[in-house]
DNA sequence: TGCCAGGCGACGC
DNA sequence: GCGTCGCATGGC
């Protein structure tokens, strides 16, 4: 494929965000490394390619797609304000040293929903290898031999048979259920947005296959809701063994969402040292 | 070779 | 409301 791609745009330094830690603490399951480590996406039908080098981040995004892409990235956030709030308990404050750089994507609503129906009682790399098939199969082709994860209507219109390839088992049916409802405009974003996280969830949960866990990682990742706190068995684990058991992450507000994806990265990096 | 994976829905109580 | 079980499949 390619042999020499050639980083030329800058993006930010790596002050404002770690790229690794970013692609790589569960939030996104299209960004793929290579040998050098430039890291290649795609995100709302553009590719990309990014590394971190010498205190930049580097891209070949043309100029016109920075917004686009910083908007992606989540850089004009002030993650910084949080730190004070993430003081304590102990054990938070050292997830969120060890996640500092750390930036929730902005990622396509649909993509987002879809993905972690898919992730439901999965592994990461079997997460990733299923959507990638899916893409292929159901996307339009973009450069580097890469796919767009394929729109709802197109989805919408396929069967179980149809999905078959993807070996991802009783979770295609959830996949059309979502489609469908995506698709005929039932699961309005804006007011997802806007309203209480409590009634926004509900309405989330009417797809078959979401419950509690994909619609609060739909409203996280998808709708970048960030007063949302996705708990799963990872998350168990971590607030059983390192938190006081009156911990609440409602009182984190809109940084709720932060701190869950720092306890996350820090304890699947961490998994089997203590 | 089993155990487990960023769960969910149906069912019984 | 809460505990349990089956669900498809493959990574490790």
């Amino acid at each position: 494929m390619d042999t020499c791609i050639t980083l030329e745009t800058i993006l930010a330094t790596d002050r404002e965000i770690n790229l690794i830690k970013t692609f790589e603490c569960g939030q996104c399951f299209r960004w793929q490394a290579d040998e050098m480590g430039i890291y290649t996406g795609v995100a709302s039908g553009k590719v990309l390619n990014i590394r971190q080098e010498k205190g930049l981040i580097l891209c070949d995004a043309i100029e016109s797609d920075l917004p686009f892409w910083r908007n992606y990235f989540d850089l004009d956030t002030p993650y910084d304000e949080a730190a004070v709030l993430f003081s304590q308990p102990e054990h938070l404050k050292i997830c969120a040293e060890y996640g500092a750089g750390i930036r929730i994507l902005r990622q396509e609503p649909w993509e987002a929903l879809c993905s972690f129906i898919i992730s439901q009682c999965n592994n990461i790399p079997r997460i990733k290898s299923i959507i990638r098939s899916l893409s292929a199969l159901y996307g339009k082709p973009l450069r580097q031999g890469l796919f767009s994860f394929p729109e709802a209507e197109v989805i919408a219109n396929l069967s179980e048979d149809d999905l078959s390839p993807l070996r991802c088992g009783y979770r295609a049916k959830y996949i059309l259920d979502a489609a469908r409802t995506v698709s005929e405009g039932r699961l309005p974003l804006e007011e997802l947005c806007d309203m209480p996280a409590d009634e926004a969830r509900k309405k989330i949960k009417t797809i078959k296959g979401v419950g509690d866990k994909v619609a609060d990682c739909f409203m996280l990742y998808g709708l970048h809701r960030m007063d949302s706190f996705p708990v799963d068995v990872w998350m168990k684990r971590a607030l059983k063994k390192h938190f006081p058991p009156d911990f609440d992450p409602k009182t984190l507000g809109n940084w709720a969402g932060l701190a869950q994806q720092y306890i996350f990265f820090y304890e699947r990096s961490s998994k089997g040292e203590k």
